[in-house]
DNA sequence: TCGAAACTGTGACAATCGTCGAACTATGAG
DNA sequence: CTCATAGTTCGACGATTGTCACAGTTTCGA
């Protein structure tokens, strides 16, 4: 896939506001290197966010394909973290 | 508005292939400051991505409603370039 | 003043999106 | 084993999007 077309999957991925506070959510808690047990399940964010787990789920999916997070089952819990290169990609684009 | 819809607003305007080559077209125009007569005119992007021109007109005004361009016409062309207000913005995001 | 060039406006259309409710699966606690 | 919790899958729905063809407007040169 070309750059351009990576990127604007990427945009795609973030145009979304319930999108984007969920990739911004993960941004703040990856820079609180909180590391224990940190990491978003998504029950949070149903919480947070006005929208029913389909929905969410449906949101962390393209979020995972987008490249943008990596998600992880732990035992119960889905966790969530930030995919630092295609955050490096992103930021190439604005300089 | 609040900053995450903005933001959300800004890369929803990305979020399309054309409307990304357009963007960054102007960037790389942006950082060559060939600042005479420069800006490229709209037929450029009709002839380079295969759109027709009422749709070049429409991807435009989205990026200048997300506030990421300034167009202005000059005589018979219509003159854009990059607004680095909000260039910073989406920067802000990935850090 | 006429005509071509460079856009813009409108209305249409299929395609995609965001959300939901209902039903489902997986995990751990008791 | 049974139950509650966490998340997923599915099908549906209205809303939004990207593109086009066609017709309009503005500007400049001949």
């Amino acid at each position: 896939m070309k750059d351009v077309d990576r990127l604007a999957k990427i945009f795609r991925a973030l145009s979304n506001p319930n999108r984007l506070k969920i990739y911004s959510e993960l941004l703040k808690s990856d820079q609180a290197k909180l590391d224990v047990g940190c990491g978003c399940p998504i029950t949070d964010a149903v919480r947070s966010l006005k929208i029913g787990s389909p929905t969410v789920s449906h949101h962390v999916k393209e979020l995972v394909n987008a490249e943008l997070i990596i998600a992880e089952r732990q035992g119960k819990f889905l966790v969530c973290r930030i995919n630092p290169r295609t955050q490096d990609l992103a930021r190439t684009l604005f300089g």
